[in-house]
Order: C-alpha cells, then structure tokens, then sequence
DNA sequence: GCGGTTAAGGTCAGTCTGACCAGAACAGGT
DNA sequence: ACCTGTTCTGGTCAGACTGACCTTAACCGC
C-alpha cells in the first residue's frame, strides 16, 4: 500500500496466486491433496491446488474457488485459514508469482474429481518429502500448513473441523492423535475436554458400536468457543 | 500459482505492498509507529509504513525497505514476522492492492525521522481507534498486530526481541504488563521464566538501581529458544 | 450366558499455579 | 550511622491440574 510516486524501481509484471493445503481425515489418518501441475517444466512433482486471484475476487474466494474446482463445487462442511504469504522472486521460474497459501480443513474424506491428475495422500509422509518431489516451493508450504495445524490444536478448538457432527469423543481424539502422531489416554483426553468451557457440548442419542462390541459412546458437536482456555497442551 | 491457460477471467491490474506495523516499548508503554499517507483521498487518517514490492525484492525486503526509510537504515535490533495478507478487492479505492502485513519488534524505542509526517503513539490505545482514523483497511491490520502480539508472549519468547540485552527480570516482566495491559506478581514471573528452559540465562553483573533505591536486579539475555515449554499463559 | 471390547468415571500421587510472606540489598533523608 | 522506603530474590502453602491406573457400564459375537 501508499504507492510513492517517486517510487521508480520497476514493479512491471506481478501475479497474485492462491494455493491451498486441502487437511482431511480418512480411517483415522490426517491425508492432504495433491495435484500435478498444468506446467510442463514441473512434470513428475506434485503442487498444491492453486489458481490465480481475479480482479474483484477476494482471497477467500478464490481459495475456494481453487478447491471447488476440485472436489465438488459445494462442500459446506470446509473450514479456510490464511496460513501465510510465499513471495520469494525466483520461487517460480516464470515469472514474478506472490502466493497466499491457505490451509483447508474438512469435515469428510477428501473426494478428487477423476478429471485432473489428482492424489490424496498422508499428511505426515508428504510433510516429510524431499523439495524436489514439489514444484515450486510447495514442499515448504506442505509443511507450515501441518506444522500450523499441529499448534492450532492446542489452544483452538479446529479439531472439530475436521469432524461431521455429531462425533464421538473417540472420533475427536483420533484427530489428535492422526495430527500430532501420538496416542492420548482416553480417559485423561475426555476429562480435559469436557472441563474445557465451551469446546463440546453433548447431545442427545448415542453412537452405535462398532462390529467388536463396545460401550457406545456419547455424541457431541462443536461448542462455539474458537479458543480454548485452558489449552490441550502436549509436552513433547 | 499454477495460472491455467484457459483462466480467462480478467487478471490486468494488480499490485503487491507490504504494511509493516512497528511496535516497541517506551518507558513501559507499548507504542506503534504511524505515518500519514501520501494519497491525498486519504488525507487526515493515518496508515502503517508501507512500500510496493519491487521486481526481484523479496517481501522481507521490502519490510525492510519500508521501515529504514523512517527510522533509519541500521536497525539491527529489530524481528520481522509476517502477519498476513489482505486483499479485499476494494480495500484500496484507487486500484487493486494485496498487501503483506509484517509486524516488526524493535529492542529501542521508535525514532522517526522528521522529514515525513509521522507520529508514535500508544499501540493499545492506536487499536480501539475507529476504522476511520485509519487510512484503507489499516485498523484491522493493527488490531491483528496487537493480537498476534499478544498471543505470541504466551508461546514464544518474542518478548526478549522488544528489549536491548542485557536486561533484568523487571524489564521482561514489564513487556508482557504492556502488552497484555496488566499487572503481574513478580515473584511468581520470575519463577516461571526461570524454569522455562531456554528462555533466558543469566550473565554476569548487575543492574544499578533506580533512584528510588532497591536491590540491584540480575541481568540476563535471551535464552535461545524460540518456543516455550511450558507456556507462559494468562489465565483470562 | 460368557468372554472380549470400548466408553465413562473415579482415585491418587506428583506438578504447577497464584497468593502471600520474609529476607537481601540498594537510595535518600535525618 | 541509622532509619525508612523501595525493589529484587527466595520460600511457603493451599488449590488446581496432570498423567497413570483401576473399576464399572454397556455393547458385540458366539
């Protein structure tokens, strides 16, 4: 902002792009989607989802934009966090791209449209990849957008969009265990979470066991807070 | 990124800016830096430093760029971090900018140079002013500097890059009063940065006293580490 | 009915926290 | 020199929180 007018080094072509770290549960694995890029120079690397930002569009939309073209025009059940800004100069050979990478949450499984060269993987291997199997710098972008997850869950209440409602408190502690990699003990997990203000709140019915038997468990939803106080701190 | 060859919505002007909101600490107040805008529609607001990214200048640099050319080239002690990126289609009227918002800690206080319209002012008190003192969408963008602030003292040891080193534990302790604006028992913080491993360590000598008189106060540096384990929380 | 399995709830020792008190070490005034 | 006020440092103690573990509840398939 606040262009000086005697600002004359050159700012000539400049590209505002959108790219997208799509964070799913499936049985019980936090996976992230991928896609192959449209530029020939990155073949055989995987990128994230991305598109560029159009005039009169705002970044949300385009983030959303980007995923909709993907998996399904209208997926309600999707939670959009700015994660941060990428704008080395050389980043892409190209040409000049600033890129505002978003981090992506689902409630459901991640479901590719079968017309694009698509892959849903493990969140925590392609965290863990070499830079050259990403185009760009997207290898850095995959692993901010886990990291930033990783943290969130501590003092937010995001693991619950990561869940369709209502969820069991196993199913609630699996996403901490898929995101951290790490078991909790349930009975200490519940404890916390329910003398957490404002992070669950119980509603009516139960969950039916699954074919090994078992008690079945108490349904939840979301209970509004967006902090949490105090946090579900891990020591580490 | 990723810009596909059939996106043929209109992608024509568009310009990349980086605001940078300044904060450090004066005589035990948390102060943030403002200049008023050089665009004449915006005349009697303020706004935060601020420059276009130039070709082949990282956004970093331009941060950088944006502050030396007000408080001087050669500010050593100073920590950038990106906030985030605001891109509302209209949130400047003139044409469509993205900005990148950094926030940045200074060790010293803020000495503008006079040759531009500038003011340092009471960052607790910049942020509860209405959006119309403020040029563009800039009020949003300090009260998000003064909440990542805030947030970050808990987690991190930020605090350590709002004071020139050596300082003793009243000095530390008074950062985190500033910028939570509240008041906490010495003794109590004093044990919890201690036992915070990495947080600080102590160096040799001590402190001169006030005129006031009291006990001379040890001196310490940052301890290296970034995160803290456990977190310094307030309750709230 | 019975063993296996999962959920829910309780106990208990160790740790951390906040409130508070006491001693140490200075400045300034009498 | 002595006293008072101030600030820094260290310690105590009750309450809250945590992790490990155990018991009971309620379902499954056989």
């Amino acid at each position: 902002m606040t262009p000086k007018p005697d600002e004359t080094a050159p700012v000539s072509s400049c590209a505002v792009a959108v790219d997208v770290a799509a964070l799913a549960i499936e049985d019980g694995r936090l996976t992230i989607l991928l896609v192959e890029p449209d530029d020939a120079e990155q073949a055989g690397r995987w990128s994230l989802p991305g598109r560029r930002v159009r005039d009169d569009e705002s970044l949300d939309a385009t983030a959303l934009r980007a995923l909709a073209e993907l998996i399904g025009t209208d997926e309600p059940a999707l939670l959009l966090e700015q994660l941060r800004t990428y704008g080395a100069p050389a980043r892409d050979p190209r040409a000049r791209v600033v890129s505002v990478a978003y981090l992506a949450l689902g409630a459901r499984p991640l479901v590719p449209s079968a017309d694009r060269r698509t892959a849903v993987v493990s969140a925590t291997e392609a965290a863990a990849w070499p830079d050259h199997r990403y185009a760009y710098d997207h290898a850095a972008i995959v692993a901010d957008a886990l990291e930033r997850l990783r943290a969130k869950l501590e003092y937010t209440a995001l693991a619950t969009a990561l869940l369709e409602e209502p969820f069991t408190m196993a199913e609630l502690r699996s996403v901490y265990e898929a995101v951290w990699d790490t078991e909790l003990d349930p009975a200490n997990f519940r404890r916390k979470v329910v003398s957490t203000a404002g992070f669950v709140r119980e509603v009516a019915g139960t969950a039916h066991p699954g074919p090994s038997g078992g008690r079945p468990a108490r349904r939840y939803r979301a209970g509004g807070a967006t902090r949490l106080h105090p946090a579900m701190l891990r020591d580490r």
